[in-house]
DNA sequence: CGTAATATTGATCATGTTCAACGTCGGTGG
DNA sequence: CCACCGACGTTGAACATGATCAATATTACG
């Protein structure tokens, strides 16, 4: 569905390529100017793209959940990573020829379509910009492998931990943390289906950690009470979301 | 260790390269020139770069198996993806201040080191080149999205068939396969923190593989007996690879 | 209010881990 | 030459984490 312009709906895309590396005055323009060409809103629980599409655009989410996935073929599902406000989707994705995942949203989104010109357009356009592109891709590889180790290494309280740590981190540079509160939309299924558990345990493992006073999940709010602690139970260390800057 | 030149070592990187985006014939001649510039050796069992370094050039491995690995506070390690002959070491990687994982060598090998202003004057100066080299990263991003599924989802037999059939076709466009055989440089102890295995379960799992004619593995040489079987048993389908070039 | 999706619980089961021992092979030094 | 050593591979047995199955709350929402 086309929205046309949509206020300051850039700003967690801003927020986000910035995080990751310093844009120009000029870049932030540029960006303002591409995204605003062609918005586009779907509802919660719709396919973005699926496995097999050609790929033809560049995706930006500017609001909302959505989350990369794959179903095998007796029909286990594993989500390989969830998309938030200011995350790209595959930047020059078009490059080749096939799509090997799907792209589902968990929230009613608002997203930002860039054809493979405006998307090329807008990187030549500026330097800042094109090194932003290529952080976000490294960033997003680095998250994967962070999901490998996660899934091939930890076992469930760690592993959930960890997700949860990701998110908070992830949000909070998008200004979507609210005290230590954030809007969590995944429900315990998909949270199983992220983190390679069944729904049973990934509800035992939330129990758990409500019961050490780590985290309260309520109403899809999300409260962190100790981050440090909970950031010790996962072994979680930020260095490979990258969100430094140095 | 410096080398010099070395004969037709760049062969890997071209085979790799073009596989995933047709290089143009100034795309390939800038590719040898570059890589004959900075050729390295390293040992068996050596680390080429550490989690914390400052990462300052792009590498391109020529010859030789390498792996990317992470190991957490409490000693448990995750080797997140191997590296194979003609595979380059993340692309635009000095646009990060650190590192967030080790790369260590698994046999001798020889690589090239691109610093960032080679490497940049390489891409600039061919646009196949650049579309190729930003293929590889998303095609590095998708085996990792793909190992993800495969620890989340695939229980060990699964698993271990679904790493072999990914190396036999990595392996295979780089002329790596002889008659379904290819060497596995990899000792079970590797193995098993690749698909998140204990070494005692991933044993038994080769032995179920062989048990049932799959493969054979004898003296670090893999040979695949019926690979339709293999694929189906992991479930394997190799556009993730996205090799297929259309 | 009724219905479907989601969350929770208990009980049983299975896959894979851990621990400990032993086997095998290829060096290496006496 | 051979005894020793270390790395790697293999085996058995006990154990544990997490899966599966089935039933029952709870919630959201038309």
């Amino acid at each position: 569905m086309f929205v046309g312009t949509e206020g300051d709906s850039v700003q967690p895309v801003l927020r986000r390529l910035n995080a990751l590396r310093r844009l120009s005055e000029a870049g932030v323009s540029a960006i303002k100017m591409a995204v605003r060409h062609r918005i586009l809103k779907a509802a919660a629980r719709e396919d973005l793209v699926r496995e097999g599409d050609r790929p033809d655009s560049v995706r930006v989410l500017l609001s909302g959940w959505a989350f990369r996935y794959r179903i095998l073929v007796d029909g286990r599902r594993q989500i390989v990573n969830f998309i938030l406000p200011g995350d790209s989707c595959d930047a020059h994705i078009y490059l080749f020829s096939r799509l090997d995942y799907s792209i589902a949203t968990l929230t009613p989104v608002v997203y930002c379509e860039l054809d493979r010109e405006s998307f090329e357009q807008l990187v030549s356009s500026d330097r800042s910009v094109a090194e932003a592109f290529y952080c976000e891709t490294l960033a997003a590889n680095s998250i994967q492998r962070e999901w490998t180790i996660n899934l091939g290494r930890r076992d469930a309280l760690e592993r959930v931990a960890h997700l949860i740590c990701e998110l908070y981190e992830r949000l909070r540079t998008v200004g979507l943390v609210d005290k230590d509160t954030f809007f969590l939309p995944a429900t315990q299924t998909d949270l199983a289906d992220a983190t390679g558990l069944s729904t049973v345990h990934l509800n035992r493992t939330l129990q758990e950690l409500r019961g050490s006073g780590l985290i309260t999940l309520k109403d899809r709010n999300l409260t962190i009470h100790d981050f440090q602690a909970l950031s010790n139970t996962a072994m979680f260390n930020p260095n490979y979301l990258h969100l430094d800057r140095k």
